[in-house]
DNA sequence: CTTTCTAATCGTAGCGCTACGATTAGTAGG
DNA sequence: CCTACTAATCGTAGCGCTACGATTAGAAAG
């Protein structure tokens, strides 16, 4: 930077000024600043800036998994929006594991963050404690309905399991099941589940609980399938917790010959791109926010109402 | 640091050094700085560090875009690998866009990072002096064979098509579609058919190419392979960009009554998890390093013999 | 108990920038 | 041409840490 300045013939606070707010220096010497920061390749260094104003335009991001088009949506609007706010993510990659996300908001809490957005509620006892110490904006997402740290994106996943039932009640279903990711890695099914299962049964109806072992895996959720309909042969619906899983569960119907939703319904959650493809087209739930959430406009939280049109019937 | 340094009535150098390489400190400091330090909830401040010794744990890696699955399991396989050895990602998405490329390289270096992923070989020229200036590894993924700036990691787009090509005129067919996801998104996908092409070419079969508008979309897949097929009702095969394109192809053909793969046979790429459980199984192509790349451990570059037994043939 | 070494600790000088008060240039009005 | 003001520029003191040479403590040997 005092090379510039140097060359500009300005001081290095006027080189600062510049970068900073440009339109408070002269025009005459923007020119001559500009020029010399061209020619000589100069790049600021963003640490020694950020050390100076202890300040930073990082805002990380905390994710269970980003090979999972949820997260990865989520991830490619935030960065999108907030890059043009001159912010930067920093992302980061739980895999589940609630010790990785206590490590992971201290390393970037430790980067000076200007927020910090987390997935769910659910935090280690000493996150909380990290969390409580910094003032920075602490947003979390994914989820509603509890009291937050601070802000709260998102969508009651308990409300959406009980909009589902609801659904499939209306349409005469009475004994369904819930094919799901397992619940350790995703609580937010869980909760899902949880409202699917109050709601059918205030209906009067069954269900059948079966989880994968692991992650989304469309070959054994076929497999789940097939094996619960041969203990419950009565179930007439399945909640899926993801589209992937539902696509594994539809080409299960085809090859065991159940026409869908004759012989068994399936809904997704998701609504992922190929659900409209798929034969039949898939119901599937489009999560409230999927395609605008712009967490800088402030929250955006939904209520059942809303909620109830997000459900793509089509089967 | 220095608060520590008091309550542990060590000198701040001491701490730094603890933090540093906790073995050249006294066992009894060592003690007394760690209980000072959980004591005071004493986070170090990274951008301190990273200044006052010119380096940073921060790798930049710059994709075109998450929400797709090659890019977000590499960023997931990336992170993982990194986060052990002590680095943390700053992921930028370019969108496709060539200057919006150049101007994450920009941000990136900013931040001193320990090392810069990118994909492909396609840069800016200014990018491409940016990166020549510095002096950090650069990695270019997802693509090789031509010469990279630094480092490449990655396989042959156009031998992955020729492969493809020769496997299908091995198994007789000779009139080929390839059905994409824009060129202009995806680079990659038009080196993979125009190796596809040539060798197809050097059969002496046929080739027809459509593209998408936009990015992979299986609903369009399905439309653009039924107006395909109306044209060109003597197409045998064809070759999808991604698994995503040829699952919406696949239901496309049950659609029409197409039998797969007598009528039609349907490639993807990509071998998604999904592609073993469709109906046939779908032959899909394998990217090598799928499942294990590990970047710091050099250069994993893929020969077409390795390639070869990428192919799944499933249909 | 002293000497001699090595291991552990400390002090200081930056890293490259920003914040902010001090200074100077520039402009309008008398 | 001077004064009074505002806008533009500058100088300096940190930000919180690390690097590194200087210093001290501790252990082993005589």
């Amino acid at each position: 930077m005092s090379e510039v300045a140097q060359l500009a013939d300005v001081s290095p606070s006027t080189v600062s000024l510049y970068l900073r707010r440009p339109d408070e220096v002269s025009s005459r010497r923007a020119e001559r600043i500009q020029t010399a920061i061209d020619r000589l390749g100069y790049l600021p260094n963003t640490m020694a800036g950020g050390l100076a104003s202890s300040r930073s335009n990082i805002i990380g991001v905390i994710v269970p998994t980003i090979t999972f088009s949820f997260f990865s949506e989520t991830l490619e609007t935030l960065e999108k929006n907030l890059r043009t706010a001159g912010y930067q993510l920093l992302i980061g990659n739980t895999e589940f594991d609630a010790s990785r996300e206590e490590e992971l908001i201290r390393s970037i809490l430790s980067w000076n963050p200007a927020g910090l957005v987390l997935t769910g509620f659910s935090h280690s006892r000493k996150s909380v404690s990290l969390l409580a110490k910094s003032d920075i904006p602490i947003i979390e997402m994914w989820d509603y309905g509890q009291e937050g740290l601070d802000m709260v994106v998102g969508f009651s996943h308990h409300t959406c399991g009980r909009l589902v039932a609801e659904h499939l009640v209306r349409h005469g279903y009475r004994h369904t099941a819930f094919l799901s990711t397992n619940f350790q890695r995703d609580i937010r099914a869980r909760e899902r589940y949880l409202g699917f299962r109050d709601a059918i049964a205030d209906a009067g109806g069954s269900v059948v609980l079966r989880e994968l072992t692991g992650r989304s895996n469309t070959a054994e959720a076929g497999d789940l399938l097939r094996h619960m309909v041969d203990d419950h042969p009565e179930t007439q619906a399945v909640f899926c917790s993801n589209d992937m899983v539902a696509l594994g569960a539809m080409f299960e119907c085809r090859r065991q010959g159940w026409s869908i939703p004759e012989r068994l319904a399936i809904v997704g959650f998701g609504n992922q791109d190929f659900t409209g493809s798929t034969i039949p087209p898939m119901t599937t739930v489009e999560p409230p926010g999927k395609r605008s959430a712009n967490i800088s406009r402030g929250c955006c939280s939904t209520d059942s109402r809303e909620m109830t049109r997000q459900i793509r019937q089509r089967g």
